[in-house]
RNA sequence: GUCCCUAUCGUCUAGCCCGGCCUAGGACAUCGCCCUUUCAAGGCGGUAACACGGGUUCGAAUCCCGUUGGGGACGCCA
């Protein structure tokens, strides 16, 4: 185990927990319980205009939804605004930082100027040397950059990186409103709360020279680094709305498992051999940065779909039925209040599980062993209850009537006789069943259904479909 | 435009660091067959990749250089 291991995820709260953050917080989590140290969760908000108390509530949600804990947080920047203020203070007084008087017009209308003149997009640092405030002017502080030399970054998943100063921006870190900005708070806190490993998108690989300077001024030591690849969308640009659900809890809606989900992100980016499914234990036994790629991958929902399949299968019946639960509600299958059996529900969830894909496909084929068909298939219906099947159904019928003891094998003894005695297939008697009982022609096995619905039930729906057929 | 990252089947990846065991392995998807009361699940098999060009070497997917492609950053966003 590796010495007080201290990490974080810091989202920040202007939207909600998306697959990428998910991710983010996937790495530092299975980090933390593989050192056995410390998860911080911290809320990055200072950007106080985007930020909102829904989304924080969003991410929470999200986060215990794919259950990953945290020991210490959630914190928020935005009580921490003081701390900040004396740092900012401590490096202007050290030149470290300077009164910075440009409007944001300005910097904007000098940026797209560079732009198009295709000079680099920098502060051009005129106010880095300025004797006198600019009167009528709220400044912003900026901090000093070094000009020269080199910074390089010792990541663990890309290596050493190395940087130009002279490209480094001086970026502001006190706004002119005196709030603090990210790249400024997020050292400040990561150095407040002694986080060891900084593991985060490598869309910050670029800042981190810049805070590294940062942790130089102020005079801390550099934690170290692990920039994750990110998760593109299948046209490989960055995942967002446009690639369909992002946010986490959209995948809760669509019936995925927490667990299918989590073991699906790990593997964008990380692997183990050629082993795919994981239990969490493996995955935080085995988890280190040596097994995670260095290109982007791209979000394939076909895999997290059998991914699911495959948890759903393994899936403790009473714990899947317990989930289904609210997919039943949501679908009226079952009403609210309404008393469940949940020994019977686990039951009737073993027969689908196999077969369905996500708790919403398993709540909606759970319908027939809760209520009649309320109508038959078209086609089920003119291929299967006709006139041909109608003396076969009946005799079964008769046979099923007169059994004491209604019981899978019993039941599958009085489809066999019904089979020899005409000389048909056992389809040719089965697939009028299923459509009796379930109202189409799919379903798990027949006498798997008939046995949990029950023999009244199941001779109920029989002599309806008689009924049907004339 | 500048800087940074990156490159094995359509997709996720193993192999690369420590060149020969690679006729490049696994998984998803896809196609075919088997099993079969339907649908699944399962079994068997197929299609499918070392971006390109130069080196280095007896030998390169593996090392070096370049090119090209892709991604990211360049905010008083995070």
């Amino acid at each position: 185990m590796t010495e007080n291991v201290r990490v974080r995820f810091a989202p920040s709260p202007t939207g909600h927990l998306h697959i990428g953050g998910a991710r983010t917080a996937l790495f530092n989590w299975l980090y933390a319980r593989h050192c056995g140290g410390t998860f911080v969760l911290r809320i990055e908000d200072t950007d106080t205009t985007r930020s909102t108390e829904e989304y924080i509530e969003a991410i929470i949600e999200g986060m215990k939804w794919l259950d990953l804990s945290w020991e210490e947080g959630p914190f928020r920047q935005t009580d921490r605004f003081d701390v900040y203020r004396g740092y900012v203070r401590n490096l202007v007084q050290q030149g470290k930082a300077y009164y910075c008087y440009c409007s944001a017009e300005e910097l904007e209308a000098r940026r797209q100027e560079a732009m198009a003149q295709g000079r680099p997009v920098m502060y051009d640092g005129r106010c880095r040397d300025l004797a006198e405030p600019v009167p009528g002017r709220t400044p912003s502080v900026r901090f000093r950059m070094p000009r020269e030399g080199r910074t390089v970054v010792h990541d663990l998943i890309h290596g050493v990186v190395e940087f130009d100063n002279a490209q480094l921006d001086d970026l502001i870190i006190l706004r002119s409103d005196n709030t603090p900005t990210y790249n400024f708070t997020v050292v400040v806190d990561d150095v407040d709360m002694k986080i060891t490993h900084v593991i985060r998108g490598d869309d910050h690989l670029n800042n981190t020279p810049k805070q590294i300077q940062l942790y130089k001024a102020l005079g801390y030591e550099i934690p170290k680094f692990a920039h994750l690849p990110m998760i593109l969308g299948a046209d490989k640009t960055r995942l967002s709305k446009r690639h369909g659900a992002t946010s986490v809890m959209a995948y809760y809606e669509m019936g995925y498992l927490a667990d299918a989900l989590i073991n699906y992100l790990v593997r964008l980016g990380w692997s183990f051999g050629d082993q795919e499914v994981f239990t969490r234990e493996e995955l935080i036994g085995h988890f280190s940065f040596e097994n995670v790629g260095k290109a982007a991958s791209v979000f394939n929902p076909e895999k997290l779909l059998w991914l699911n399949g495959q948890y759903i299968m393994k899936s403790d019946p009473a714990k899947l039925a317990e989930l289904v639960v609210p997919f039943l509600l949501r679908e009226g299958i079952v009403g609210e209040g309404q008393q469940v059996d949940m020994s019977w529900l686990a039951k009737a969830v073993v027969t689908l599980q196999e077969r369905a894909k996500t708790l919403v496909e398993l709540a909606s084929s759970l319908r027939y062993f809760f209520h009649d068909p309320a109508a038959y298939d078209d086609k089920a219906k003119a291929k299967f209850l006709n006139e041909k099947s109608l003396p076969v159904l009946t005799e079964l019928r008769d046979g099923l009537t007169a059994l004491d003891d209604y019981t899978h094998d019993s039941i599958e003894k009085v489809f066999t006789s019904v089979v020899e005695k005409n000389g048909i297939k056992l389809g040719a008697i089965a697939q009028p069943v299923r459509v009796a009982l379930t109202g189409g022609t799919v379903s798990p096995g027949i006498f798997e259904v008939m046995e949990i619905i029950g023999k009244e039930t199941a001779l109920r729906r029989i002599e309806k479909a008689l009924l049907a057929i004339g």
